[in-house]
DNA sequence: TCTTAGCACTCGGTAGAATTGACTGCTAGT
DNA sequence: ACTAGCAGTCAATTCTACCGAGTGCTAAGA
């Protein structure tokens, strides 16, 4: 930082050839070593027909431009978060290997049931598939029509409200009431709210009565807790998978039990993976994330889109030190699955 | 309280007075520090009047006997899981601090909501309260009756059950039919599905229409993929919380990770605290877990009762080092403040 | 017989010195 | 512009010596 001469080099975002190999080189053997790297390992390894001198004066540079960092004086050199940035930015989209390939394809051909249990089914297979934690998310109920309301007499004064929506998602609220609730008053409030919100999203506001008779009061009840769901978030369905993996694969037990303890809260976790997804971003990288447990972590993200809306995400969560192309492929496989599944059941 | 009066045993299971505050004082140092304890320490600790020497040859009889252990030749002794045990069972049961008492009273007079959110915050209650990995574990519905069996029509093909419990369970699952379901056929259906099962339990079976209509079919399907239900599992409500406290609490990579990747299974927990309750004990140490993972683990378990049957449990996981008087009476406590909440639901 | 003081012994942990080896940065020569 | 060669740096490793916590044993006293 001291002394900068010649090349103001904030803005220069390309590389020359060498420079970008040399890089790549560091990488990919980092990656695969967790060592620091040196220059003759690169010089040998990166089909360059050049000497480690070389190589040593480009990893100056390089290192001078932020893109590589020195453990210590006398080590090899690892890539920073930027040089990881770089070279995810210049990957040529890799391609699946197709073992896995195929067995994406059969795990999707099989599955079935409920769109929570595919949703997490899936994020199980994706932990397993490559060994990092896995997030998937569902889009939230807020935006799907109701198809059902069904107001159940649970005892005198406890009722509870079952809602069903137009996507297979079922939500369910307890009502209490100050009076003994006739069964034929429950029936009749139910009839009553279903009437009013078949058709209408949890957003939609209606129109409630407003007599004071034990059936009206249920029906606003009902309604004023529906309605108090929160739209953005407790509808989510999220699945988290893997989570143990974070013990092998990051390493400091420090740092292992802040990322778990993230992992525990959903909403950060959400709305961390929202607001990639707000970026249009397939990665973040360390310290790009802005939770700092993450500063050592890799986010892969890639969205699940129905025509063009998003209703879901996938998510991989590793260490910096990662296979950025292969998980990258896998992730957005895993999505487009995703994707062609829901859109199958339309 | 909770104490064990049976047990002949086979080898001796007493200890003179002074070798069991010899073996309380160790454990109670260890719990403390961490560290083998040295025969110096507890003869200053335990309010003994006897020398180091005395001390050491009742710790070399104790050794033998299995209570404490030697890391290696020169250091001091260490509780071995059979030690704990001793300890555990002969321990005057606990009270609990009245600061966290009135943590616990004040938090089940304010929680409210559906019966897992009152589970779910107990567990993270319980966590907090403790720095521990926490499970509560809510019973499954199969015995509860169906106050209320619908289905709703999602697409022509697709059918959605909902089905509620008279414990406000709810539970839904896809009902597929190879025929273009007519909305007056799913209503007809739904009305039928509610004549045969309300009252009845999940495990009742019951008499299906053998017609070979549209509506009979549907009755018949839906009855069969509720009744397919696993009546033990599936139901089973599991809240787990504060896996990242394991990090902190065990020690060795390798056990956290095996820690970890075994609460993700919540099968193997759910039938894992219920085996400890099966036995009516509150305790398992170490080795007395039955899954290899847990061998350095203590798990205190406490059962929620209504009238004598058990419908839930609440769960700690920690280090076999572990105080375990105050967080039994904590366990303990928990467990009694949600079998008070839910009798005063009924 | 039980207890205790004393003593020799064991062995993990720590601290320091020496060595190794994987790197680098620099320079001078092609 | 490249490279060979060289001196320098520093983490990691090994070795040594040593400390100290704690033991087991023994012999003497109650």
């Amino acid at each position: 930082m001291a002394q900068k001469l010649s090349t103001p080099d904030t803005n220069q975002t390309d590389l020359d050839q060498r420079k970008a190999s040399i890089l790549e080189a560091v990488v990919a053997e980092h990656v695969d070593t967790a060592q620091p790297v040196g220059s003759t390992s690169v010089a040998q390894n990166a089909k360059l027909e050049v000497s480690p001198a070389t190589v040593r004066s480009e990893m100056v540079t390089l290192e001078r431009q932020g893109y590589l960092a020195q453990p210590h004086t006398s080590a090899g050199r690892v890539p920073t978060d930027k040089g990881y940035r770089y070279f995810v930015d210049h990957l040529k989209s890799g391609k699946l290997g197709t073992a896995k390939q195929q067995q994406l394809s059969d795990f999707f051909a099989t599955v079935r049931g409920e769109v929570e249990d595919v949703l997490e089914q899936t994020s199980m297979m994706l932990t397993q598939l490559t060994n990092y934690t896995s997030v998937v998310l569902g889009g939230s109920s807020s935006n799907a029509p109701i198809v059902s309301v069904q107001l159940v007499n649970l005892d005198a004064h406890h009722q509870l409200l079952v809602t069903v929506f137009s996507d297979g998602t079922v939500l369910k609220h307890s009502v209490f009431v100050d009076f003994e609730a006739e069964h034929t008053d429950v029936a009749e409030a139910s009839k009553q709210l279903n009437a009013l919100l078949h058709g209408t999203t949890i957003s939609d506001r209606v129109q409630v009565p407003s007599r004071q008779d034990d059936v009206a009061t249920m029906v606003r009840e009902s309604v004023a807790v529906l309605h108090a769901e929160q739209p953005t978030r407790e509808g989510e369905q999220v699945f988290i998978t893997g989570s143990s993996k974070v013990a092998e694969s990051i390493d400091g037990v420090d740092n292992v039990r802040n990322v778990l303890a993230l992992l525990e809260q959903e909403l950060v976790v959400v709305s961390m993976i929202e607001e990639v997804l707000a970026e249009h971003v397939a990665v973040k990288i360390g310290s790009e994330n802005q939770l700092e447990p993450l500063a050592s972590c890799a986010v892969i993200v890639a969205p699940v889109t129905i025509e063009g809306e998003t209703i879901g995400a996938v998510g991989l969560l590793g260490p910096t030190r990662i296979k950025y192309s292969e998980l990258m492929a896998t992730t957005r496989s895993v999505s487009e699955h995703l994707t062609k599944h829901f859109e199958g059941d339309r």
